[in-house]
DNA sequence: CGTCTTCATTGACATCCATCAATGTAACAC
DNA sequence: GTGTTACATTGATGGATGTCAATGAAGACG
């Protein structure tokens, strides 16, 4: 995966061209992803427990579960966390490199 | 100041009471402010020099300098930069703390 | 078959956000 | 003083976002 660095830049100087397009929009649509105290507060859980279903998700927040699931869908179309279902349940985990990149980019 | 992580977590199962609310929006807002291309970009400009003044900001991206100068404002208020008048000129720069901290908050 | 249960999707609504043009402010130059 | 330059602020507007109620889809269980 790309690292996509913000710190260790390309460097200097007001002649230096702004970042790549592709690479800001790429970087500021992951951290949209985190840019709700929700949303936060989910992949706090999903990185407390490697893997957690649904139904426990909308137990432990005070929104309704159609909520929960467009949450879900988001951190999921950023690529943060991944799903999968067993029985009718559906089950979701962090991407660690997903993680560890948006960390990378910071330094 | 403290650190938010978010991965190290309090930890564990669906007993977990999630995220303290304060916790929560407080890393959210922070990562609001990266939620925009035009701020990744600022911050990346920030980050290879370390101190830049706003004509070279309003030079460097096809956006009126109203836009740009509100970037800036979100930026600041959510502690990322800081500012300083010299003259008529402002030059802003990284809060490397505040940057740290994110990178902490995500593991 | 039918009925739950679990999750996803849709539609609606209120709020927030990025952007610009216009205006304000403050410092320099003359 | 006048004028100019560099930023900030205001107001307006189109678009995105968070939320819920209602509905849909797919398994499990009789």
């Amino acid at each position: 995966m790309k690292t996509l660095p913000v710190l260790p830049t390309i460097c200097c100087g007001p002649e230096t061209p702004p970042l790549d397009e592709h690479a800001r929009t790429e970087l500021a649509a992951r951290f949209k992803a985190l840019a709700d105290p929700t949303r936060v507060a989910i992949v706090n859980r999903l990185a407390a427990a490697n893997e957690v279903c649904v139904c426990d998700l909308t137990g432990a927040f005070e929104l309704s579960q159609p909520t929960i699931s467009h949450h879900l869908r988001l951190l999921r179309e950023a690529g943060l966390v991944e799903s999968s279902r067993r029985g009718t349940n559906a089950y979701y985990r962090l991407v660690p490199d997903a993680i560890a990149a948006l960390r990378a980019a910071l330094g």
